[in-house]
DNA sequence: GCGTATAATGACAGTTTGTCACATGACATT
DNA sequence: AATGTCATGTGACAAACTGTCATTATACGC
């Protein structure tokens, strides 16, 4: 978490700031991202932005939990909407949050964080060492929302594992996405939006043919 | 790939360089590892290390091809045993693969492996840039020898979708075990393997209700 | 004006990485 | 034994980056 001082910063120092930390994020991934290169964008001396943030990690996440807080609502909406049936939920939210994510404009930004996060980050989606401050909030949401009657889960923490799963696909895909795009390859939004539908459904309804099938 | 000279070195000295390795990346993740510890461990002057590989990424890849190529026969042996059935070999699969990288001696590697491995790595399994020495070969393997009447898949390329959502499945389960391990909290080998057949199985034949019980 | 808390600053020490000019060794040929 | 050649060994070095800290500047209440 930045450190308070941060936001009693000008907004306009505060902006350029995160603009310039933004802007190097999406040139390298984060291991690469240097410090150095954020701060002499920013035109803001060292000294400054260690008193703002505790280093590359803070900064970091603290650039990817604004967007977090965008699409954990949408999933909320999706998912009241559809009455807790999570994988009609899952099933839009994926569709919207890859509009937000892929022609948005941090869309490098999103291609560096998905092609490069690593598992730790992934399933827990903020540093490891923090508080959690909403870390886990997508999957609170998701117990006290669904309707567990669709589902064939036989405790909370099954529908974390199962939740997970489902999360990974759209991280997976999103990676994927980027990694054909950068390679040149052709790949539309409409292709990646189907490769999240399949693997959802497998994940739904199985991709092993079925017992009831085999009755004849 | 290691340079040709790392081959042609003395046994002793060889086994020096690796062992030093491993236990550098068993200390810390590959991010914070340091060639400076590595080669101070080893004894082994800075100028020789770059003659015998590329970089970081070189070495650590090299050290986890070894057991790549112990695991894919484990792999192999499965899907003939089970005659081409995917999901059956998969759980056989995860379950020996899982007592060697855990109860082997190199734990703390892996650890450090399935905690901090990125997206981009963990689906080729082998540095981005690297020519395809045996990328994709268990992927290869699954082609060649899965009874496909078994699968609800239409083509090679979901074929390969699907292998990689059961191998994240091996690997964000191996992930949760060393982070909980690591945090001190209780988890035993058998609540492992059985975290990963749940979610093996949801994949097979679906976590959502289906739709025949639904036909009362 | 004065004093105190808060913030800004950049020089600095400590690391690490990859390179390069040079030293050393092995070995075949004369 | 002398020489030439090719592969390997070696460590000093430049470049880059990180986090700190002593010092200076600013704001704000009284």
């Amino acid at each position: 978490m930045p450190k308070p001082t941060f936001f009693r910063l000008a907004d306009e120092k505060r902006q350029r700031l995160i603009k310039a930390a933004y802007a190097e994020f999406a040139r390298v991934p984060f291991q690469t991202a240097s410090i150095s290169n954020i701060i002499r964008d920013a035109g803001i001396p060292r000294g400054s932005f260690y008193q703002y943030f505790e280093d590359k990690t803070d900064i970091f996440f603290y650039l990817l939990d604004q967007t977090r807080m965008q699409t954990t609502s949408l999933y909320e909406q999706a998912l009241r909407r559809h009455n807790g049936d999570l994988f009609a939920a899952l099933d839009e939210f994926f569709n919207a949050a890859a509009d937000v994510l892929i022609e948005g404009p941090d869309a490098e930004f999103y291609a560096n964080v998905f092609l490069y996060m690593d598992f730790q980050s992934a399933t827990h989606f903020s540093p490891s060492d923090a508080k959690p401050p909403h870390k886990k909030e997508l999957l609170r949401t998701t117990l006290s929302l669904i309707d567990r009657d669709k589902l064939v889960v036989s405790s909370d923490e099954e529908v974390g594992m199962l939740f997970r799963q489902a999360m990974w696909i759209f991280m997976q895909s999103l990676g994927h996405y980027y990694h054909r795009l950068r390679n040149g390859e052709q790949i539309s939004l409409a292709q990646l939006k189907a490769r999240m539908a399949t693997m959802l459904h497998w994940l739904q309804f199985g991709a092993g043919v079925q017992k009831e099938d085999l009755h004849d």
